[in-house]
DNA sequence: GCCGTTTAGTTTGTAACGCAAACTCACAAC
DNA sequence: GTTGTGAGTTTGCGTTACAAACTAAACGGC
C-alpha cells in the first residue's frame, strides 16, 4: 500500500502544521484550564479558581485579563457580604477558540505509535 | 448522584492541575510536531523537517538545540555529497517524555461538553 | 477613632522564551 | 576571485509568564 503511505504521510504533515498554528492564547496550560473550567462549570469565581488551579493571585489575574482582553471571558465585578468577588464566564468566542484548539490537539495527540 | 458529582469535580482538578504542570519543553507546538515526527519517521534530517513543518531555519535550529539539551533527541552531522546533513532521532527519554505528554493531554482534551 | 489583619485583586519587575534576520562556513559555477 | 547557493548557528529583540510587591476595602480589638 504505497499509494496510501504517501497519504497518511502527507495527513501526518498537515496535522503536525496545525499544532504549530494553534491559537496560542488557547495553548497556555494555565488559560487552557481556566477556559476548560469554565468551560464546564459556566461561571466561577476568582478565589475558587485560585485554589483548584493552584496558581498564584497574580498569575491568575494576568491571565484572567488576557482571556478578557480576547473577548474569550467576560468578567463580573461584584460585591459579596461587602467583599469584592469577581466571576468569570466564558463567551461564545471563547467557547469556539476552545473546541477548535481541542479538536485540533486531539488530531495532533491521536497519533498511530510506530511507523508501519 | 451527589457523591460521584464530587468525585467527578476532584477529577476535573486533578487533570487540569496536570495540564498545568505538562512539561514544557515538549508542550511548545513546534517542539511538539517535531517530536511528534521523530516519533512516527525514527530520524529525519533538518531540511526535511524544515519544508514538513514550514518554520524558519532559526526557528528549527533553536528547538533542536533546546530538544538535544534536554536529552529528548539526539544529533548526528555528517556529510552528504560535501555537504553538511544534520539528522535527528528521538532519545528513550524523548519518547518516554512524549508519551506522558500525551496521555495528560489526552485526559485534558477528552472532556465532558458541558456539566451535567 | 486608630492599628494591625485579612481578603481580594492588580501592577510591576524580571528572567526566560520564541522567533527571524543576520551571520558563518563550505562548496560550486563562471 | 567573486558571485551564488545550501546548511545551519548566533544574535537581537519583542513578548510572555510568573511571583513579589503593592493597593484598597472591610473587620476586629481596644
Amino acid at each position: 500500500m504505497a499509494a496510501t503511505k504517501e497519504k497518511k504521510d502527507a495527513a501526518l504533515a498537515d496535522t503536525l502544521r496545525q499544532v504549530i498554528d494553534v491559537d496560542r492564547l488557547v495553548h497556555d496550560p494555565v488559560r487552557y484550564a481556566l477556559l476548560a473550567y469554565l468551560h464546564v462549570v459556566a461561571r466561577a469565581d476568582f478565589t475558587f479558581l485560585l485554589q483548584q488551579l493552584g496558581v498564584s493571585r497574580g498569575n491568575l489575574s494576568s491571565h484572567m485579563a488576557k482571556l478578557e482582553a480576547a473577548g474569550y471571558v467576560a468578567v463580573e465585578k461584584t460585591f459579596v457580604d461587602n467583599r469584592p468577588n469577581t466571576t468569570y464566564a466564558v463567551t461564545a468566542a471563547g467557547r469556539k477558540a476552545f473546541r477548535v484548539y481541542r479538536s485540533h490537539m486531539m488530531q495532533a495527540i491521536d497519533l498511530p505509535d510506530t511507523h508501519e
